[in-house]
DNA sequence: GTCGGACTCGAACGGTGTTTGAAACCCGTC
DNA sequence: GACGGGTTTCAAACACCGTTCGAGTCCGAC
C-alpha cells in the first residue's frame, strides 16, 4: 500500500477515536493528521467514505481474529466434548462488548463506521462488511452439537437475537440503565457478558 | 403552531419518507416542499436537526399510542386474568416491526431520526425522545404478574433484550435472511413477530 | 398615525467533499 | 546521463451544505 494511503487510514482511524460524532472528521483534518492534503483521499481511495470503510474494515478483522480466538480457547478447554453453551455465547459476544467499554479499544471505529452506514446513501458501499457472516458461521457447528434439535436456520436465527441483544448493550446503555433500575452495572464487560449468556442459553435449550 | 412551522413539519415527514438515506434531506428541498426558504427552518426550530427531532416526536406519539392500544387490547382480552405472555411481547414490539416492514408507514422517519441521532455532535437532544421509556414501564406490571420471580430489574432488562431483537430485525434484514438461510420471511410480520415472541417468552419461564 | 413585534426572504458566510490541472517525482529505457 | 511516461502531490476552484444577517412586510395595540 501507497505510505500515503497508509498514513490516511492511520490517521482516520486516530480521528474516530478521538472525536464524539461523525461529523467532525473532514478530509481536512484527516489530511492534516496525515500530513498531506484533502485531494489525496480522493485520489487514494476514491472518497472519504471509501476511506472511513478501509479504517473499519482493518479494525473489524481484529475483533474478529480476537473472537475466533476465544471460540478456538473454548474448544480446546473443553476437548474432546463439545464446549459449554455458555463459554460459546460469552465468545460470540466478549470482544464487542469488551470493546465496546474499553476507551483505549478501537471500538470507536466501528461504532462511527455503523453510523456512517446507517445515513449513507450507497449502502452497497458497506453491505460486504456488515453482512459478511463467515465469522459468524464458525460458530454454528459448535451451537448444532449441543442443541441437535434446532436446525442450522434455528441456530442462526437465536445468534442473530443475541448479536442484537449485544448490540442493544454497546449502543444504548443509558436506556438499559434506567430501564433496569441501575441495578446492572453496565460498565462491567464481565458482569454485561454473564447476563446476556443469561438470557441468551434459553433460547438453547430444549424447554419450549 | 405557527402555519409555516406546521408545514415543514409536514414537508420533513413527507421528505424523510421518500428519501433513501439521510444526506438527502437539506434545509433547500424541505423548504422548497413546504413553499418557503431555508432561513424558515432556522428561524421556527433554531436548526436543521430540531425540526427532524419534532418530526420524529409526532411519529413516535403515533408508534406509542398503537402499541398502548395493544397492550390495552390484550388486557381486556383476558380480563379479569393476566393476559398471556405471548400477547404481552407480541404488543410490545408489534408496532415497530410492522411499521418497519410496511413501506406506506411513516417508519422511515423513525429509522432517520435514529440514524442522525447516532452521528450527531449535540446527543442531548435526542436523549428525551430515545430515553423516554414510560411506554416500556406501563408494559412492566403484566411481566411481574406473570413471573413473579422476576425482580422490576430483571423484567427491565428482558425487556430491553426483546427490543434488542426488535431492533436487529428492523435494522439488519438482510443479515438475518443469509444467517437464517431464508428459511424465515422477514418481509412477513406476523412470521417474525411469532418468531421473537417464541426466543423471548423462555426469559421470563421459569426454567432457569 | 405610529410604534413594535412577528414573520419572510434573498444574499452572504464559513464550512463541507470532490474535481481539476499543473507541477514534482520516480524509474526504466535509450 | 538524459529523456519520457506513469504516478503522486498539492493548491485552487467548484458546487453544495446549514446558518446568519438585514432589510422589508405585515398587522395588531396604543
Amino acid at each position: 500500500m501507497n505510505p500515503t494511503a497508509a498514513k490516511l487510514v492511520d490517521a482516520c482511524e486516530q480521528l474516530l477515536c478521538e472525536i464524539g460524532s461523525i461529523e467532525e472528521l473532514t478530509a481536512r483534518r484527516v489530511a492534516g493528521i496525515a500530513g498531506t492534503t484533502p485531494s489525496s483521499i480522493s485520489y487514494h481511495f476514491g472518497s472519504q467514505e471509501k476511506l472511513v470503510i478501509a479504517a473499519a474494515q482493518r479494525v473489524y478483522k481484529r475483533l474478529n481474529a480476537e473472537r475466533l480466538s476465544l471460540l478456538n480457547g473454548a474448544v480446546q478447554r473443553a476437548s474432546p466434548c463439545p464446549p459449554a453453551l455458555e463459554d460459546l455465547i460469552a465468545a460470540l459476544i466478549d470482544p464487542s462488548v469488551r470493546w465496546s467499554l474499553d476507551p483505549r479499544s478501537k471500538y470507536a471505529v466501528l461504532a462511527h463506521f455503523n453510523a456512517m452506514a446507517q445515513r449513507s446513501s450507497t449502502p452497497e458501499l458497506y453491505r460486504p462488511i456488515i453482512e459478511g457472516i463467515d465469522h459468524h458461521r464458525v460458530f454454528m457447528p459448535y451451537f448444532r452439537m449441543l442443541a441437535p434439535w434446532l436446525s442450522e436456520a434455528e441456530i442462526g436465527w437465536r445468534m442473530s437475537c443475541a448479536l442484537g441483544i449485544r448490540s442493544q448493550v454497546t449502543r444504548s446503555r443509558q436506556r438499559n440503565e434506567v430501564l433496569t433500575y441501575h441495578t446492572i452495572d453496565f460498565s462491567n464487560p464481565d458482569e454485561v457478558i454473564a447476563r446476556i449468556v443469561e438470557v441468551v442459553a434459553p433460547m438453547f435449550r430444549g424447554a419450549s
